[in-house]
RNA sequence: GGCCGGGUAGCUCAGUUGGUAGAGCAGCGGAUUGAAAAUCCGCGUGUCGAUGGUUCGAUUCCGUCCCCGGCCA
């Protein structure tokens, strides 16, 4: 069902390094690219906006130089981008890379996309502003529990997945319906794994203990290197708003809600590292649901050499390739 | 020193007209198909400050003491 490489010793085509947010995969994105040729394709939802360097741990300019990265300041904070663009972004990122005789070294934490790279999506339309705010207003005189009824109906098998409370996910299944006609629980279904042979490498932290400190740190660190000045310049552009998935990032989210007047920044520092420590759990969630990544848990030379060979070993394929 | 509030889950608090207690948050686990750094679901034993008394039974009523906050001296 996956496009996994498990125990088998056929070559990836790619390498994959996800983990929880504070773990250190730039850093060690960066030290394989000493060793070996790559080049690196993020896997984060948040590097893709432009003007958001800090409180995402962009990758530096000089870090961006020293080694070709992919799908990092390609989109606007006002425009939404979504999972569907991410595996075409990165699809073609992935064979740009390999045309230069170069292995892709896909590296994030944005689990939803990496999900879309190992099991794919469905053929599923877009999100249509205009349908979800048709259904947002009937939510408000209904509730949500309403259209989960309604979705019940329609799509028995969607409803019985999703809670009534999850309001996201009701009212893009409710939108799916209307803009195709057709159940999201059938065109589901019709999902294929991208023609990618992927080796997959989950880089988690010794103890949850120790990943929440470092992420407390990092916080105070951001905050230090201009954070506020930076979600200060977003809000002074005067045409975003805290509903657009950039927004929604953690740490922009909370200085945001200070800046409209509706907490201390004292508060939006802690809500902001909460969220962050709440975010890292969700991670490892999906990690330890994966049965086909190899987990990581310490950054010595001995730990990283199952990536070394992975890296290695593609290499050596592309090379192969490339002689025919 | 006097008066008034408070002391209940890791935190903030609710509650029990006397039958040993429950929310939010945290924490832990889970779900996850174009918003995903999002959205949602599940998990609650804690000497109810201490100690005497009344009572079949006290976290609840009464006495004393301790601690915290405020006001008055």
């Amino acid at each position: 069902m996956t496009n996994l490489v498990a125990a088998t010793n056929e070559a990836p085509d790619a390498v994959c390094i996800m983990g929880p947010t504070c773990t250190g995969k730039t850093a060690l994105a960066l030290e394989l690219a000493t060793r070996h040729p790559i080049e690196i394709v993020s896997v984060d939802s948040a590097l893709v906006y432009r003007g958001m360097d800090i409180g995402t741990s962009k990758p530096t300019r000089a870090e961006q130089a020293a080694v070709p990265h992919h799908l990092i300041d390609i989109c606007d904070p006002a425009d939404p981008y979504s999972a569907g663009r991410f595996l075409r972004d990165a699809l073609a990122c992935i064979d740009g890379i390999r045309t230069r005789g170069r292995v892709p070294l896909l590296v994030g934490g944005t689990m939803l996309y990496y999900r879309a790279l190992t099991h794919g999506l469905a053929p599923l339309p877009e999100a249509d502003p205009t349908v979800r705010a048709a259904l947002e207003m009937v939510a408000q005189s209904a509730g949500w529990p309403a259209l989960h009824a309604q979705l019940a109906e329609q799509d028995p098998v969607a409803a019985s997945r999703i809670q009534p409370a999850d309001a996201q996910r009701i009212q893009r299944a409710l939108e799916v319906l209307q803009l195709t006609g057709e159940r999201l629980s059938d065109l589901q279904q019709q999902s294929e794994p991208p023609p990618v042979r992927l080796a997959r490498f989950a880089l988690v932290p010794v103890s949850r203990e120790a990943l929440y400190a470092r992420i407390n740190t990092r916080f105070d660190a951001m905050l230090a290197a201009g954070l506020l000045d930076e979600v200060r310049a977003l809000w002074a552009r005067g045409n975003l708003d805290p509903d657009l998935p950039s927004l929604r990032a953690v740490g922009y989210r909370q200085l945001w809600n200070h800046l409209a007047g509706e907490c201390s920044l004292e508060d939006a520092i802690a809500a902001a590292k909460q969220a962050t420590r709440n975010l890292a759990k969700r991670q490892l969630t999906w990690l330890r649901a994966d049965p086909g990544i190899a987990w990581v848990t310490a950054l010595e030379a001995a730990d990283l050499v199952p990536i070394s060979d992975a890296l290695t070993s593609a290499a050596g394929k592309i090379g192969a390739k490339a002689l025919c």
